[in-house]
RNA sequence: GGCGGAGUGGCCGAGUGGUUUAGGCAAGGGCCUGCAAAGCCCUGUACGCGGGUUCGAUUCCCGCCUCCGCCUCCA
């Protein structure tokens, strides 16, 4: 039993076998720092974290790169409407992806490298292309030249003569799908100088040529949006092997978070702003939301479903916070056969969330029971399939609102705690009014409180609980 | 025009040629509880339409309808 990966240039899934043992090295197209983050570029990010983090708890040693394209044509008109330069607007948007990417727990990737730090190997790139002659100059530009590579199209499952036509300008290419490796510098924008004229990199060379400095001329796995198969991973692999590079031997391609029918665009002003998000619902449970449903599935966002995400990790998170609470402190423990299975199955992280579903009903049932070893065991259980997900709700950065440790959490917690004490006098009395009353007023103020045989529990009812459509 | 994806029970969302259920949410009934909450148990007889193959298809084949994506920047 080992993992298995659909693959987007052979259609099928296919074994994942490294090409280097212990190691695997995945290559990713993070954003076009160019605006604010949606829900549909976070998915990107979580998609490929989780594929990283299932490659390690496997045992490999997982090198992933995900790119950060701060040069581009939008970048700079964006900016210059702006008023700003677009190294500044650049930035300030990388920013916002990485505490996007940071506020629904995925991992930093091991680097980050921008296209503006990699002109010199773009060139390299380019020279090589064009003593292969598979490149060649026009209008001040560098070209790709399709028709020199027979294979073109072979990813995408294009054929040349179908290609409706290619992107605009460039007087005196050869053929009109012919792309630019670089273009010719402009006045008033950034330029780096060539030995074919100044200008800046074409989207397309900038990802070939971070992926091959870090990961080398071959690598394991290369991801991104499915809108990047045609023409964005086409022309990088066209590049690549071009200049006799293996480069990736997986290609993985996540769907879409749409609304309204319709792929989240900025055009359409359909986006949803991960900041306007963040303000409804924890990280977490945005990550749960997204990691429900198979990465090459798309999800067509709705509140409605995004609050039932709510309540099912909801039901998880209380359990692990039960046993903790009325056994100890689980610590992680072995992943439920199910589990590994699914996850094995091209990363199913439905299979593998039915999986952590079916070992809280067993926990609850054991703690319902008095097993206190078989609940604590079932938690653990839960804690390292949740931990693969970047679900686990002990990790300390989903804690906030469990049990923080600062003097002012401590002394509302005191405060409820004092509260719950009087409730708990006056059941003894049966003076039920007065305890319901209690009850009462501190579900008003966002503490739901549970009795247990052992004793009252209590939890806050964070953000999104209290939030309506 | 070319390439690709999708239509599953009230909702979200997996999956498979057939005795038996994805999972969650919501709903109804029950247990537990002083009452709740949480939890547990039970219930609901779904697979776009029309053909075909088959002993049997939601699951394979053909046709059709509808929706979506890519072929220009895009996660």
């Amino acid at each position: 039993m080992s993992l298995r990966l659909f693959d987007t240039a052979t259609r099928k899934q296919r074994d994942f076998v490294p090409l280097r043992a212990g190691a695997a090295s995945i290559y990713v197209c993070g954003a076009t720092v160019q605006g604010p983050p949606h829900l549909g570029h976070v998915r990107s990010g979580l998609d490929y974290d989780l594929a990283r983090r299932w490659l390690a708890y496997t045992g490999l040693d997982v090198t992933l790169v995900r790119n950060v394209t701060d040069i581009d044509d939008k970048i700079l008109a964006k900016a210059a409407a702006h008023g700003r330069p677009g190294w500044e607007w650049a930035a300030t948007h990388e920013r916002a992806f990485t505490a996007a990417y940071d506020a629904l727990g995925c991992l930093p990737p091991s680097i980050e490298p921008r296209a503006t730090g990699h002109v010199s190997q773009m060139v390299e790139l380019m020279g090589l292309l064009i003593d292969g002659g598979h490149a060649y100059t026009a209008s001040g530009g560098v070209y790709f030249d399709v028709r020199s590579l027979p294979e073109y199209g072979s990813l995408s499952g294009q054929r040349l003569d179908d290609v409706e036509q290619g992107e605009d300008g460039g007087a005196g290419k050869r053929d009109p799908r012919d792309f630019a490796l670089w273009k010719a510098a402009r006045p008033g924008e950034p330029s780096w100088p060539t030995p074919w004229g100044p200008g800046r990199p074409g989207w397309h060379l900038e990802c070939s040529a971070m992926a091959t400095t870090y990961l080398g001329p071959e690598f394991d796995i290369h991801g991104g949006g499915i809108d990047l198969i045609f023409p964005h991973h086409e022309n990088e692999q066209a590049q690549s092997h071009a200049a006799g590079a293996g480069f990736a031997r997986f290609w993985l391609h996540n769907a879409w978070v749409t609304t309204g029918g319709e792929k989240m665009s900025k055009s359409l002003g359909n986006a949803l702003s991960l900041d306007a998000l963040l303000h409804r619902f924890r990280g977490v449970e945005l990550r749960y939301y997204l990691v429900g449903p198979h990465y090459r599935s798309t999800i067509e966002y709705s509140d409605t479903a995004m609050r039932e995400s709510v309540a099912a990790y909801r039901r998880i998170e209380s359990f692990v916070h039960r046993v903790r609470e009325r056994v100890g402190t689980p610590e992680p423990g072995v992943l439920c056969a199910e589990f590994t299975a699914a996850m094995d199955d091209d990363l199913g992280t439905p299979g593998a969330l039915a999986a952590v579903h079916g070992t809280v009903r067993e926990g609850n049932v054991a703690l319902d029971a008095g097993d206190r070893s078989a609940a604590l065991g079932a938690a653990a259980s839960v804690r390292a399939m949740t931990g693969v997900l970047g679900l686990d709700p002990l990790d300390p950065r989903w804690l906030a609102g469990h049990g923080a440790d600062d003097a002012a959490t401590a002394a509302l917690t005191a405060l409820v705690e004092g509260l719950l004490a009087q409730r708990q006098e006056a059941r003894a009395r049966r003076d039920f009014a007065a305890a319901d009353e209690v009850r009462d007023r501190l579900t008003a103020a966002g503490v739901s409180v549970e009795d247990a045989a052992d004793g009252p529990t209590w939890s806050l009812k964070t953000v999104s609980a209290k939030d309506g459509p």
